[in-house]
DNA sequence: GCCGTTCTGGACTTGCAAGTCCAATTTTAT
DNA sequence: ATAAAATTGGACTTGCAAGTCCAGAACGGC
């Protein structure tokens, strides 16, 4: 596996950038590996020669190319989460990279695909999905020091919440065509925290720092 | 397309069925009219016969049915979002009904495969959840009437943002199995509403009832 | 009972996409 | 420089799944 010589490792990152390119236009289904192979300048033997377990390696590959680039689409906002100003920036900055992305989900589409027969993308979402999350509630904790929220509120439960909203809002996205959905569940988790202190000190709860 | 005799309309409805189990059990890719064929007990002409466009029709047909069960799964409690009561049942039913349908979702897995293809599947999609999410405002209407939320909030935007967290709570559940992130959602979203008066009221809202 | 229509069975064709193979070429190590 | 290892090209095989076809059975109106 790290016997990759810099060329070596050159090719193999073309082919799976290609692969997202041609998966990204014509479906997990309906890509064939001569599809790819042609987009990528590549021969059935390269392909073999770095996904020994031929397509459905590769499909895993682009799988996991395609969760990286969603975190790094979303920093430095998403690690900058200490203040309601960097909350409204990084959910701009979610909105306009699926505003962006448009019908086609690379991501969903692949796990639908894999996730019958293969058990791997089902660990490589579930990766992206802890990962993201606990940078939420990172984001969320930094509200409750600042005493800016609820302290009733459990930081692991918002940004579960917080993060099904996104991914449901994306999923309505690839039937509608439209990041409303995407957008109303952000801002109703952003007005669920804004709004939750003033419950709160109504209710007695002490406002800390 | 009407001119089904009682016997042909049952051999459709056996196949329909029939298939979306091998579905569930085999995933789409994997899933071939020959299996559909051995599971239904029909014959490659039957299937051309009721479903001239091939595959891809069954499999439009299939997606019909799956997005039917989802509404009637959640019935009568969808109807009858009249009482924070009636709320939590429905909740609870969503949460149960999704829990026994454990990690696969037919319908998910479906329209991820049409929808580069075939538009049809989208427009499936597409009304389920105008549908659903009519039936979610109108419950919030009804809070919103007895006084029991907010009455800044609007119902739409309110409904759109828990039909969101539901549906990433069921993909995120594709992958970890586990229905926490949808039960989070649903828990977040109620609680949004419940203590929305609280700060309503706190910023001179009349509080009614 | 007769005839047209609907429904059913299953063998057959066809096309294509995945995967194999081997030989040629380039790189790397010493 | 030379040999071993990594990389590349592309023709070839193979299997299988979609879709076609036609003949026969069951049904429905009259």
């Amino acid at each position: 596996m790290t016997g990759l010589t810099p060329k070596g490792a050159a090719t193999r990152a073309r082919i799976v950038e290609g692969a997202s390119a041609v998966i990204r236009d014509l479906g997990v289904a309906a890509a064939t590996l001569d599809d790819i192979r042609a987009h990528t300048r590549t021969s059935k033997s390269q392909l073999f020669h770095y996904f020994p377990g031929g397509r459905e390696e590769l499909l895993l590959a682009v799988a996991r190319f395609e969760a990286e680039t969603v975190l790094r689409d979303q920093q430095p906002q998403l690690g900058n989460l200490t203040t309601w100003d960097g909350w409204t920036a990084w959910r701009d900055t979610v909105v306009e990279r699926y505003r962006r992305q448009g019908r086609r989900c690379p991501l969903h589409v692949l796990t639908a695909h894999l996730g019958a027969t293969s058990p791997g993308s089902q660990a490589v979402v579930t990766e992206l999905m802890q990962h993201w999350q606990a940078e939420i509630a990172t984001g969320v904790r930094h509200l409750h020091d600042a005493g800016e929220i609820d302290p009733r509120l459990d930081a692991d439960t918002v940004a579960a919440a917080i993060l099904a909203g996104i991914q449901g809002g994306v999923v309505i996205q690839m039937s509608t065509g439209s990041t409303r959905h995407l957008e109303a569940a952000l801002d109703s988790a952003l007005d669920h925290l804004r709004t939750s202190r003033l419950g709160a000190s109504q209710l007695g709860a002490s406002r800390s720092r």
